[in-house]
DNA sequence: GTATCGATTAATGTATACATTAATCTGAGA
DNA sequence: TCTCAGATTAATGTATACATTAATCGATAC
């Protein structure tokens, strides 16, 4: 086990400080508090921050300490727009590449892993493995920079998914749909496949957008 | 005029230092030189290594030196399909918002900008020009983190940009395609818009990688 | 009572000294 | 000659001391 520097496991924790909610949206912290609680110097906790900050989960605010970004209803919709597009031109660049059915297996896993998930009623299992999905797709779709932009997209949604996850009915639909573009993709059809995942994308923002309106959740 | 941090100078320092070749990409550079170079300390130049890793424009490669990032015919293959994608869901959704004349009215001088460095043959004009059709449809599609990213691919276009634009005839062909699409903005028809713009990259993202490898330009 | 100017202070910004580390060099032994 | 262990070294990583700065508090003048 290679060892990390200071700055990139201040990194790591800092991040699951976030995504536990540990770190909570809209909350102001100082470097000096934040060193401490992590017991290194400012040095590396400051170069995490300026990491974090442009991974946008954190803001810098000179002399007002560090605030936890958070994430509206609002930035949502745009996070969503995000995904769906450039996921979307993934699934057909994956439909154009005409990968045999073994190059397919992982994605095939992560379905059976949301099935499975979904008859143990385990919600956290199913978010893990539609997580999967979404990344397996994308690696498939052989952009490096859509992969890049999806995972920071994708780290927002789940701050989300913290609250909402247990919130809503269990997401059947879901599964069906990422079924429907693997079958697409393991055909060749890249414009099936492209709306497929579109329609997924804009029924999953639909669904999340109206959860936080309803419930008056305006930053996660 | 506020005064810039020393860390906020070194990141527009070395980013010009980048956007006009001096530092060539491909090429290494240690801390110590370029804090030296820049007349700081390391701590200020280390922070701005970092901001500019996250844009893209470096790699920190430790004990080997900062890299300037290469960007590959690929690279660009891969920035253009992210730019026709998100552009085109903004040029959307500046349709859909319904913009009169007076708000669209930027965007117009950009184009007849462009037409005058067209006329005068001025390449460093019309490029300008160029960039700033492109950055106000993506303010007008209102998603902030698409103008991030947006803006992110598009400084690494520029870099190729530095070495291509004199190298192919006038480019006629996107200043009426600018216009058709303002057009489709300013009658609000939304799909139209987003068709017109996906077609304007499309094509030009053909041209340019096709001038990269005729010319045998494996690393901007 | 209020507004403004200055002192205070608490935070960030910066330089620097030092620790750590991985690459290179060197020399002894096979 | 080749290999490998250990020393050397040149770079980055980290802590810390200090400089700077903007917010706050308080005193004074109106």
């Amino acid at each position: 086990m290679t060892k990390l520097s200071n700055t990139a496991l201040a990194v790591d924790r800092l991040r699951h400080l976030v995504f536990t909610g540990a770190l909570a949206a809209g909350s102001d912290h100082l470097e000096g508090e934040l060193a401490a609680q992590l017991g290194l110097s400012r040095t590396p906790v400051r170069e995490a921050l300026l990491v974090l900050e442009s991974q946008g989960l954190v803001e810098v605010r000179p002399r007002k300490g560090v605030r936890i970004t958070p994430v509206s209803p609002k930035d949502m919709a745009e996070i969503y727009d995000v995904l769906t597009e450039l996921e979307s031109l993934a699934a057909r660049r994956a439909a154009e590449a005409g990968y045999d059915d073994a190059a397919l297996e992982i994605l095939a896993e992560t379905i059976d892993a949301m099935d499975r998930a979904l008859r143990e009623d385990d919600r956290h299992a199913w978010a893990k493995a539609d997580d999967q999905f979404h990344t397996e797709l994308v690696r498939l779709g052989q952009n490096a920079r859509i992969e890049a932009i999806v995972q920071l997209m994708a780290d927002q949604v789940r701050r989300a998914r913290l609250v909402t996850l247990y919130m809503r009915p269990a997401p059947v639909q879901s599964n069906d749909d990422h079924r429907q573009v693997l079958r697409a993709i393991a055909s060749g059809a890249p414009d099936k496949a492209a709306m497929l995942h579109r329609a997924h994308r804009e029924a999953a923002k639909a669904t999340l957008i109206s959860l936080l309106e309803t419930h008056h959740l305006n930053h996660l």
